[in-house]
DNA sequence: GTTGATTTGTCCGTATGTATA
DNA sequence: GTATACATACGGACAAATCAA
């Protein structure tokens, strides 16, 4: 995007209201520093111009990312923006989540919502070079960073080799952690696979999302260092909060 | 995710229509192999129920991914998935755009759009390591598959060092024979910055996307062989066509 | 070849939400 | 706050196309 800004033109019958497009164009606008960059928003009859809608519909985008936690207006003064970084997350060789965000962030947490041992499926099967139906431990887990979910993922391991997995997550929220705990000290990510979608119902109720947000999705495998597949992950970032950064370094 | 499939329930007065939801999450479930697995759709009256909404609703849906080219629908027949590959772009330290995309299409374009000389704004002259204000080269560029657009592109380039450049663009389609003319035979990639959002209006024109469409960004640097900056791009990928492949080896 | 079941396509009317003035 | 216009969503009914018994 060079600088599209705010003359992006809403589309009427598009199946989306105008104030949401309005809203979303504003988040992103906000996120760029194309709008408020001083922390502060034009009055509504200017933005509505600029819009070429009513003030009224600007009102209502106003009204829904102040819902958000992204705007805050008082009255008779105007409205401001609640500053919120995205965070940085690091997808390399040796990525460890807790190490890439450790300096962004004051507050982190890790979550584990739940755990169980389940028939491998073909695609996870064929992801840790198992043969299908062999038995997995699935984790779901949450991130939070500063009080706001960050990442919400799904991970595979295998059952006969990590037996007890769940417990050892359970007890120090650390993957790396709790490899050490069954003689791998090291690990690496072996492929990463980055898709985008919307977010759905799941993601919403888990992510704290409003409905029409987008999740980033990355699907990765990691391997000890003998090459051999111990974790196959789907995580789900909420893409208004993160950016994912690939350092390729030859 | 793990299964949520179809169960998602559609959420009313949230500023996106309910047959927009439904399409949404159709379009996701078909990409998955949850819906329309043997190429069919179930019945209209079938889905309406499942989505709990009236068979107009659906309908809607239907016609909204019709018109996309995701379904094709026969009176009498059934409604039935266009089978569509999104295609896997690879990202890593030797990464060329042709060579990634060569063996998943038959047909591959390149089209320059517009190319011209401008001042570097900050944020351009940080990453190609020049003084804010010096001149540089932008081209924007659109990249096609089989006929559908696939990502749109703009780079910017050092104006002193590569003059003529856009010529050399416009004659090879290729920025690795642009290169090369400028005796650079090989060149790296530095890092990835990913991200995604809502396409913007000149996202929706450029990509053919319909609104509420995504688009994965990609922020790159690419450098020569002495690690000296020579192209920063920003990318964007349609969400629904593409997918990232980040190979990561130590 | 006919009949009936299934499935998509079209039309009616009505209620509610959205956007403008 | 009121009035108006349009998009969205629902419910029902029937037509048109397809397929199998």
């Amino acid at each position: 995007m060079i600088d599209a800004g705010l003359k992006s033109p809403v589309t009427r019958k598009s199946g989306v209201a105008l104030w949401r497009q309005i809203a979303d164009q504003m988040r992103q606008a906000i996120g760029t520093g194309v709008l408020g960059a001083d922390g502060r928003l034009p009055p509504e009859i200017a933005l509505s111009e600029r819009f070429g809608v009513n003030r009224h519909t600007v009102r209502s985008a106003i009204a829904a990312l102040v819902q958000e936690g992204v705007l805050r207006a008082e009255q008779g003064r105007g409205t401001f923006v609640e500053s919120r970084k995205r965070l940085s997350y690091p997808i390399s060789a040796r990525t460890r989540f807790s190490t890439g965000l450790r300096d962004q962030t004051r507050d982190r947490r890790s979550t584990l919502l739940a755990d169980m041992v389940e028939p491998a499926s073909s695609r996870v099967a064929e992801a840790l070079k198992l043969t299908a139906g062999a038995d997995v431990i699935r984790l779901e887990t949450l991130s939070e960073a500063d009080g706001r979910p960050v990442s919400r993922a799904t991970s595979w391991f295998e059952a006969q080799r990590f037996a007890g997995f769940a417990k050892a997550y359970a007890k120090t929220s650390s993957i790396t952690a709790s490899f050490k705990q069954f003689g791998i000290d090291d690990y690496f990510r072996h492929s990463t696979l980055v898709s985008a979608r919307h977010a759905d119902a799941a993601d919403l109720a888990d992510l704290k999302l409003s409905p029409g947000a987008i999740v980033l999705v990355a699907v990765a495998i990691n391997v000890d260092p003998e090459g051999k597949p111990i974790q196959f992950a789907e995580t789900r970032f909420a893409a208004d909060r993160v950016e994912l950064t690939v350092s390729t370094e030859a």
